[in-house]
DNA sequence: ATGTCTCCTAAGAGGAGA
């Protein structure tokens, strides 16, 4: 089994990058990010004409997150219970006896923005809505842009970028309390090349200059870490013609397209 | 170093968000 995660900035622009990428790499399931698409006007038939049935959780301009996989994902929940939003960051469907959750968490923009509490009190409802999703659910996946460097291994300059917005203290405790409800950071459970990152500013010619940040993730619930092969990030689409400003993250799991016990 | 990309409104550029 193979799943992956792509902030793909606007599914509209990069509709043609996701068929591409469906076709190169076949994964079970991809979650999207930054779809910036309304529910009804998500590309549903390109996607389907691929094999790929799609839950999709969309709104006008920004944010907006979809699930699409190669069977029908049972039980799909759009948003996290308890948690009222308008901004559409959160869509989960069961595939394979996996219960995978797409999430585009809060920017945050800087720390003495009120986005930045908005990012704060979203990182406390998600801990929350994933420690119930853990107790329902065996294997949990959750994969997405998580706007957060968990370390200072994931920075390219981590003194430049210390106390900044994506690497403060705070948004890195926030992101370490998804972690101790059970959930385990798949790209770390294997050696990884240094210098390795998801997402590179458009400015200043980052991506070439190695100036990127990892801040897209796949967490993966005990019982389905056992089944982990492998992990890594995708760069070749970001070094595309009109790239997304972030990589997808992939992840793979042994026992065929059904991981079992 | 205010740099780039996307989408919106609104009929031109400019703002929001990342």
């Amino acid at each position: 089994m193979k799943v992956a995660t792509w902030n793909v900035n606007s599914i509209h622009v990069r509709l043609e990058q996701v068929l591409d990428w469906l076709h190169q790499h076949q994964p079970d399931v991809l979650c999207l990010q930054e779809l910036k698409c309304e529910t009804g006007r998500f590309p549903l038939a390109a996607v389907a004409s691929a094999g790929y049935q799609a839950l999709v959780a969309g709104q006008k301009t920004y944010n907006g997150v979809a699930l699409l996989s190669r069977t029908v994902a049972g039980d799909p929940l759009a948003g996290m219970p308890g948690f009222e939003d308008v901004q559409q960051r959160v869509v989960a469907g069961t595939c394979a006896g996996v219960r995978v959750v797409s999430v585009y968490c809060p920017n945050g923009e800087s720390l003495t923005s009120d986005k930045y509490a908005y990012k704060l009190r979203w990182f406390s409802a998600l801990r929350n809505y994933l420690e119930e999703t853990l107790q329902r659910y065996p294997k949990v996946l959750v994969a997405g842009d998580f706007n957060v460097a968990p370390e200072d291994r994931d920075v390219y300059d981590p003194t430049a970028w210390k106390g900044e917005v994506l690497c403060s203290d705070a948004e890195r405790a926030a992101f370490g309390t998804l972690l101790s409800t059970g959930l385990h950071d798949a790209f770390r459970l294997f050696d990884q090349p240094p210098a390795s990152y998801s997402w590179w500013h458009y400015r200043v010619n980052a991506f070439k200059r190695g100036m990127g940040l990892r801040i897209d993730h796949v967490l993966v619930s005990t019982a389905l870490r056992e089944h982990c092969t492998s992990c890594g990030i995708d760069k070749t689409m970001r070094a595309r013609e009109r790239p997304s400003d972030h990589a997808p993250v992939w992840v793979e799991f042994s026992g065929g397209s059904s991981p079992s016990s």
